[in-house]
DNA sequence: CTAACGCATCGACGCTTGTCAATATGACAA
DNA sequence: TTGTCATATTGACAAGCGTCGATGCGTTAG
């Protein structure tokens, strides 16, 4: 198979020269997600496509604080919304950033990314 | 177990449960390319298609032990293949374990995925 | 007001990881 | 063989990161 294939279109890590800077940025939005815990909340807030923090710590089995932190990452980064009602916080999927990153991969623009 | 297992369709970070084990696989994967010099090599093989190991090191700027120690990190990975001829090791980008990860974050399976 | 609750922050502890100097390995040249 | 070159490996160090107990802050219930 021809590389050409998926490196004439869009996605700047096959097909831009990709200079420092750019690199480290990247390398940031990558770090995020290369984390089982941060993995599997985005994968629970995504599925429930709302959900509040209480309802997580369990399922995934880690302290309070730790599960808080691994959100406020995710947060801070613009995977998911973050919304304070009352005592509880609600969580959702930010679709785009998700997009930005598999559109970094190579892959062809999708709905959500355009 | 392998990670096609469980991405051959659509994006199981955002469409399955993604439990422990698959947490971990998937976490380790995109450790890999979650690293400026690591994602910089990646742009650099790409672009040339192939290349050697000698042309690697000094755009980017880090010591010949460091450029070899990441490119065994990709190649370990399956994200390029090592070929030594003679003196030279070439290396070359494997686009269906860039597209196994595009795909687990939701995108529509590509022609380089099936 | 006071107590209980959900969540964020702080501080500290290990473990992991990126980096380089030094060295080893393997291949070609003389 | 001996020397030189390209690359891989080793060992060690510093920085970064995930984790949890303790604590602080804001909100709701009584």
């Amino acid at each position: 198979m021809d590389i050409r294939e998926i490196t004439n279109c869009c996605g700047p890590v096959l097909a831009a020269p990709l200079d420092g800077p750019a690199a480290d940025e990247l390398a940031a939005a990558f770090k995020v997600i290369a984390d089982p815990v941060r993995l599997r909340l985005l994968s629970l807030i995504a599925q429930a496509v709302e959900i509040c923090s209480c309802d997580l710590a369990v399922p995934i089995g880690k302290s309070q604080p730790t599960i808080s932190h691994h959100l406020s990452v995710l947060t801070d980064a613009g995977l998911v919304h973050r919304e304070k009602r009352g005592k509880w916080a609600w969580y959702s999927v930010a679709p785009d950033r998700l997009a930005v990153l598999r559109d970094a991969l190579g892959g062809v623009p999708t709905a959500a990314s355009r």
